[in-house]
DNA sequence: ACAACGTACAACCGTTTGGTTGTATATTGG
DNA sequence: CCAATATACAACCAAACGGTTGTACGTTGT
């Protein structure tokens, strides 16, 4: 089932819609940050940034280690390359009808089609 | 102000937060498409496509263009681009503090190792 | 002319979201 | 031991979301 695919895509791009948890993540990518010291850039409680590492944490966008009384977020780049790879995935889709194959058969790697010689 | 740029990325991802509008996407990507041909697709009503359909034109992922009582959906490729660099500009981030003068935007103080001398 | 089609939009509804406050539970420092 | 700190989480609330039905209006084909 890709269905499985499809949430975690929804997970990704819905912690992505929101821009404190974009400027967390970008924040959380040069390294690690407490929970409250990232609470402290914000103009809302530690409760709602709190919950906005959970949506993160939970779209796999970042992990968080802890260290004593504190939770230590960082960013995980991978899951922002699985991102990247969606929108390549959709690029493609645009750039030919190569990506027609995969439409059709749904989950079944090209096989030894014709290869696909397109024009730009 | 950047404020704009941040309202644009809101709209971007949370338009592709919903797999319904991703797969609209995904269909006009290939070519265009009249709303009621995409609403043809899904298991809702005609409305909740159109809803759909709109969302991600406002986002500035598809455009229309009306022919005869039809309006022919067509997606653009560059707002899936644009999406692409956000990201690009994270995995940047991630990659080393030459993003760290964009940190410096955001009023974070305290470079304390200063090794701008990138790897990779 | 007019019925059918394609589209847009308003009104409504249950659920989710993003925020709040308050409470509970570890961990630390004095 | 005790107070302060860091975190988690429940309960609550207004607003937004994703869906519905109904209505209106321009376009098309006969």
């Amino acid at each position: 089932m890709a269905e499985t695919d499809e949430d975690r895509a929804d997970a990704l791009f819905h912690a992505l819609s929101d821009r404190t948890r974009r400027d967390i993540l970008r924040r959380v990518l040069t390294g690690e940050h407490s929970v409250s010291a990232l609470a402290a850039n914000y103009d809302m409680s530690f409760a709602a940034v709190q919950k906005h590492v959970a949506v993160l944490e939970r779209a796999g966008l970042i992990t968080k280690r802890r260290s004593g009384r504190e939770q230590l977020a960082s960013g995980d780049v991978e899951a922002v390359r699985a991102v990247s790879n969606m929108l390549a995935d959709l690029e493609q889709v645009w750039r030919g009808r190569i990506a027609r194959i995969d439409d059709l058969l749904f989950a079944d790697p090209s096989p030894p089609s014709p290869s696909p010689q397109s024009e730009v």
